[in-house]
Formats: C-alpha cells, sequence, structure tokens
DNA sequence: AATTAATATAACTAATAGGTTATGGAACAG
DNA sequence: CTGTTCCATAACCTATTAGTTATATTAATT
C-alpha cells in the first residue's frame, strides 16, 4: 500500500502552482473561503469583463481548487481547498530535505572542528 | 512597526508561484537543495539545451529562489528558499481563514441546533 | 596567441495565457 | 410567448513561455 497524495488522483502540482501564481486567482479562492459565490458575484470587484472571470474558473477548476454546483441559473462558485495540500506537502517535503541538507552541513562543519582540535 | 513579509522588498507571490509551477524548475531547486551546481551539471540530467536550463535559472533568480556566484567559468547556481516562506505563508493564512470560516459555520449550525431545542 | 570550456544572448518558433467583444443558451419573470 | 438574467462559448488579439539553434562572451589552458 502507498501514499500517492492528499487528493484522488495524481497530485498535478504544476497546475495548483500555476493557478495560485495570478493574483486575481488568488483573490478569487480568498472571496471563497467565505462560502459559494456566483460568477458574477466574483467578477463584480474586479475591473475584467464576466468571460475573463469565467476563464479563471475554469483554471480554478482544472486545478481542482473549485467545484461549480447549480443554483437556478446560477453556477456558483465552491472552494475545494485539498489540492493546496499538494502544494504545501511540496513545499514541506523540500524544507525538510534543505534542511537535512543543513544537517549534513553542521556534522561536516563539527568534524572538521573536531580535526581542527 | 509592521511585518511585511519573511524576504526584503515585496513578497512576489506571483513569481514564486510561478516559478514552482514548472517541473524542471522544481527539479532543479531540488537538485540545488543538496548544494551549488553548475549549468551544465543541473542541464545533464534533463533532456533539454544549456540555454534552456539557463532561462529556467534567470525565471528562478527573478523569484529570489536561486543567485548566482561565480567559480572560474562557472557561475554556480545557489539555492535561495526563504521566498518558499511567502508562498507557505499566503497559504497558511488562507487555511487559517479557511478554517476560521469553518468555525463561524460550525457556530452557526450550534445556533440553528439550539433554535430547535 | 590560439583553443577550449562554460555560460549567456540573440533570433526564431509554436503553444499558452489572459484579456476583449459578440453571441448563444438555459432558466426564470412577467 | 417575451424579455431578462446568468453564464458559457467562440473568435480574436497581444504578450509571454518554453523550447530550439546559432553566435557571442568570458575565463582558463596550452
Amino acid at each position: 500500500m502507498e501514499q500517492i497524495g492528499y487528493t484522488s488522483g495524481p497530485p498535478n502540482l504544476d497546475a495548483v502552482f500555476s493557478a495560485l501564481a495570478d493574483p486575481t486567482r488568488r483573490a478569487i479562492l480568498t472571496k471563497l473561503a467565505s462560502g459559494e459565490a456566483s460568477v458574477n458575484e466574483l467578477a463584480e470587484p474586479f475591473d475584467m469583463s464576466q468571460p475573463a472571470v469565467s476563464k479563471h474558473l475554469k483554471v480554478l477548476e482544472k486545478a481542482g481548487l473549485v467545484t461549480r454546483g447549480t443554483d437556478r441559473q446560477r453556477r456558483p462558485a465552491k472552494l475545494n481547498a485539498a489540492p493546496m495540500q499538494d502544494a504545501v506537502a511540496w513545499l514541506e517535503e523540500f524544507k525538510r530535505f534543505w534542511t537535512s541538507s543543513f544537517d549534513q552541513l553542521d556534522a561536516l562543519l563539527e568534524e572538521l572542528k573536531k580535526v581542527d582540535e
């Protein structure tokens, strides 16, 4: 048994990091953190057309960060933060590895000290 | 006094997330976690030309994730993980906010329960 | 001084991103 | 039915990205 990731399917780090690389999309996600929102609601604060926001939502959907519902004519966007765990996991794994390199360096430096004594 | 960020200058989240969105660049960073490396050393494992790697390094430099040194003709790349803290900070802040929204929802649900009693 | 090695830069290409306006379609409201 | 609201899609534009090959630059070697 092998732990593959926190989300179903392969963790698409490219898509997640890429989705997070745009300030409009980060703002959308932040807004969605307080609850579902319709496309128009999301578009309102931005100096941007409705289709532009729809496109951003599609990018977020492909990254798995957003799902869409149905409520009358509205297709409210809902946050799914799970894929962010993939990003966090990569960063933490990186930090762990990086730190261990540092530890090795520390060990090496300790060795060198001993030789000096 | 206000805490602006963990790195000097404005935390360029766009550049950092964008830099991390490419698998080649993540691999380069991972390699650099074990120590400096020359452009050729970095290019070797990839089926990719040297100029392509130089370009990736430039992207990483602009994101502040890599600095370049000088050693004879080599210009070794060195990891600077600090800007990753900006990404981590955004994700943690997001998680915090998201969680608090959940707490609010919990509180609301508790309220609704009470009304039901 | 000439050659080699390591890297950068230029010029080009194809694909993708991020925006626009215009239009289409589904779900209501009257 | 008719019109309106909400959203998606199409077609288009421009800029950026990620790669290429070819060439220039810089430092070391002989």
